[in-house]
DNA sequence: GGCCTGTCAAGAGCAGCGCTCACTTTTGTG
DNA sequence: CACAAAAGTGAGCGCTGCTCTTGACAGGCC
């Protein structure tokens, strides 16, 4: 049956008080978001906020899966752009994605990858499937490159670190690529954010470098090179 | 000339504030960090907190000084412990002197390395120094692994990003190892506060590995092997 | 001893916050 | 048109950072 009108003006203020909430999240922080604000922003009476949002955290959700949603789909439209077979194409493309998404709304990025909130929770069973959107997308890519033939081995590759989880990660996702293939997958995804990260929190000084989308290219050929891909 | 009874008791005071400020820092997190609340539990009125402490940002600054001396210390005190010419002894016990302090300290930690606190700026001229000792301990470990032969070199390893800002690094720091190293080091940094913060803050999933720790070492080796570290 | 100055604490006060509750107004629909 | 459900109102509680005025007290000087 259709929306009732009821509906469609129930759908587009909860979709205003998101996009009031995302604006207010870059200057306030996570922490320090304001129902109140947003409320007067609304134009309603605060207390009238809480007919859309039942707390202050269930508004905290609905943004860390709008963001995650948001980098997601950005990474995955990034990676689709680029040929198949072009497994390094394709991984420069997943990191520039996070790189310029990240550096375009730093607020979004550090509710998703920044200090969590304290005294918030966020329920598993609402954010893990959003959240795990770049790393799937990451380890399709190695397992492609795997797949073709594209993916350069070490001598002791053979052993790895946690072999039972890993088993475990790789039947769960159908990966055929060997357990060492994860497991650089796994570092070279946290030294991705890690990359990311300093340059979006400003680890790196302000006259430090030049060039920071330079450097995180550099970065991105290096991380390549630890993955073992090749072409 | 000895320090008068008033200077003592100040003193004392104000380790006091700062040892409560630190425990509130847990549970609060820096953008909720309440005035009022230590000087309650200091026994003062809540105004009389402002004859010690400036005002919010200057105690977030106090504490930001005091987490990287306590880190750098750290770390300077776990390397110096090793040979000096066990160039990889050096770097593993800095990387997990850096895991081991961010685990036992993970608000502390957040203050440095996660998202910055809306509306603050530290200011540089007191928290650079301290700041940048821990990327200036892994500059010197891989200097001296230069200096020692033991830090290999790859083909491509003639060109790099930034020059001309990698060079004026490494005259301000009296480096003579070539460039292509400085460049690799600044993302082995990255990549192993990577690592420290996706485990810190709970990025990966309650049950995806079983042993963080191990997975760290491992990942630890291959950030050497990146770094080009033998033996 | 008396006084003066600088330090410290107290407490009231302002504006903002999350959230609740009793209440009124609006609105879609049988 | 009537009526129930939904949306909005405004007072109120206890908390926050921060300011300002007021008063207590100790050390140095005459």
């Amino acid at each position: 049956m259709p929306p009732t009108p009821r509906q469609l003006a129930r759908e587009r203020t909860e979709a205003e008080i998101l996009r009031i909430a995302r604006e207010h999240l870059c200057t306030t922080g996570p922490a320090n978001l304001s129902l109140r604000a947003i409320a007067r922003e609304l134009g309603i009476v605060s207390s009238a906020i809480y007919r859309y949002v039942s707390c202050r955290d269930d508004l905290l959700t609905l943004l860390v899966i709008d963001g995650y949603t948001a980098l997601g789909d950005a990474v995955d439209q990034a990676i689709s752009a680029v040929d198949t077979r072009d497994h390094l194409g394709r991984f420069t493309a997943l990191g520039r994605t996070i790189r310029t998404w990240a550096l375009a709304e730093p607020a979004r990025y550090a509710l998703l990858y920044g200090t969590p909130v304290p005294g918030y929770d966020a329920p598993g069973e609402r954010t893990t499937e959003p959240g795990t959107r770049v790393i799937v997308a990451l380890a399709r890519i190695t397992e492609q490159a795997w797949h073709d033939g594209h993916l350069r081995l070490e001598s002791r590759d053979d052993e790895v670190a946690l072999p039972e989880d890993v088993d475990r990660i790789r039947s769960e996702f159908a990966l055929t690529a060997p357990p060492a293939v994860l497991e650089r997958t796994a570092l070279v995804w946290a030294a991705l954010f890690g990359c990311v990260s300093f340059e979006v929190f400003g680890q790196y000084g302000p006259d430090t470098f030049s060039d920071p989308e330079a450097l995180f290219e550099a970065h991105l050929l290096r991380l390549a090179g630890l993955l073992g891909l090749t072409r």
